[in-house]
DNA sequence: GTATTCATTCCTGTATACAATTCAAGGCAC
DNA sequence: GTGCCTTGAATTGTATACAGGAATGAATAC
């Protein structure tokens, strides 16, 4: 009968949920250094657990650290995009594989049942953050059927490393009126067949197929990053 | 000519490394609450630096946080360590599959040397530790190739946690007589085919092949994890 | 003897203060 | 005009203090 203590862990907890969204829509400016009061002042907290919490985002990659000099947010370069686009496929062909292997038939239908569903709401959608959650949420529950909690929390560090730019890839795919709905229910059926070693191939193919748009549109999202940051500052 | 002014950050990033060392060496009792004002005036700082410190290992899973009861040493379930080890074959098989492709053969060549120069001394290497530390800079070495940074952190990071276990199967493995020197020196073979997709799978079986034997040693580690820490308690 | 309640003690969570260092701007020499 | 030095403000690094919960153990009721 505890009244739910969490809130205690609240405080810190809620300022890297808050920072790490933040961070993954670049309300930091890329290489730009990180005010510690100002942004503790803008949360309403004090500086000590803010501080906490930028160091998890350290160690997860999302923050760097100069010694002396303060917390920096970190670049994404064109390189380290393609990186990490490598890390997700080193990770969901592994998981859709091991997927193939334990997931009963009920597992799938559940999956798929999910993508019909969601289905309507991504040709309709306007807002891409929203394409991008609908997307991001069948690569995560297809990466749960493996039931590696490991491979769940690497993918979805990676998955917050590469928001804005799936949200640029998504946005551009969707303006030519095609939805990555139909590609998931392909990987869905082959999963069906047993052959784990060809739903991992079907789903390396798939990732990069987007690394390959993601590439072009980061040109694109770089633009949208710097320019209004410019332009309001 | 600056007096080389990192030993600012070495305040907390020293306490993060010696903690990450501690955590690898198990001296902190799986499960167990870490005591921030008894760690503090072992390490010989205050709490602040130290909580930032243990902020970073939530955030790479080395530590749990309970909101209002603090840090607890995570416990290395045999569950996990199943999940590390098939964490470890995502990584590394694309990574092989990758250096495959980019490698020279001199670099081969290199990684190849190193392997030759060590063996004597893994044949000879009385300190388990030792072991473990040659038998890992082969999978970071390979790993290295590649050319993705981020799936070397990923990498380093699972290593870390199953530092331990490694250990000690790999100390089994040396009582039997047995190396990995020519397990490695087969991958380094069928990568100079040329063949990403053979090379892979080559690590792939090794890696398991080690997680099976793993599997086994966890039952002896545990043993020496917990029968001298409650004797010295 | 067992379970429940209460009080005490310890420990965590966060704010704040202060020292140390970095960054920036202005002035000076050349 | 350019480059360097100095000085001052701003920012980081860490210790410490204090408030609020949580764990522990004793005491009591059954």
């Amino acid at each position: 009968m505890k009244p739910l203590n969490q809130n205690t862990e609240d405080a810190v907890s809620a300022i890297y949920a808050q920072l790490r969204e933040m961070a993954a829509s670049f309300a930091f400016k890329p290489g730009g250094r990180i005010n510690e009061s100002a942004l503790s002042r803008a949360l309403g907290a004090s500086r000590t657990p803010l501080r906490e919490a930028l160091n998890r985002l350290v160690a997860e990659g999302f923050v760097d650290f100069h010694a002396g000099r303060g917390f920096f947010c970190r670049a994404l370069s064109e390189t380290r995009i393609q990186h990490l686009y490598d890390a997700r496929v080193a990770i969901e062909c592994e998981a859709v594989r091991q997927a193939t292997q334990r997931a009963r038939p009920a597992d799938l239908d559940a999956i798929e049942l999910a993508l019909d569903q969601s289905h309507d709401e991504y040709q309709t959608c306007t807002n891409p953050i929203r394409l991008m959650e609908l997307d991001e949420a069948f690569h995560m529950q297809l990466t749960a059927l493996s039931g590696n909690a490991e491979l769940q929390s690497l993918l979805a560090t990676i998955y917050d490393k590469i928001r804005f730019v799936r949200t640029a890839d998504l946005r551009r795919l969707q303006a030519t009126g095609r939805s990555t709905t139909h590609r998931h229910k392909r990987i869905i059926a082959v999963m069906r067949t047993g052959d784990g070693m060809a739903a991992s191939e079907a789903m390396r193919a798939h990732i990069q197929d987007r690394a390959q748009h993601a590439a072009e549109a980061v040109r694109l999202a770089f633009a949208d990053i710097y320019a209004p940051k410019e332009a309001s500052e």
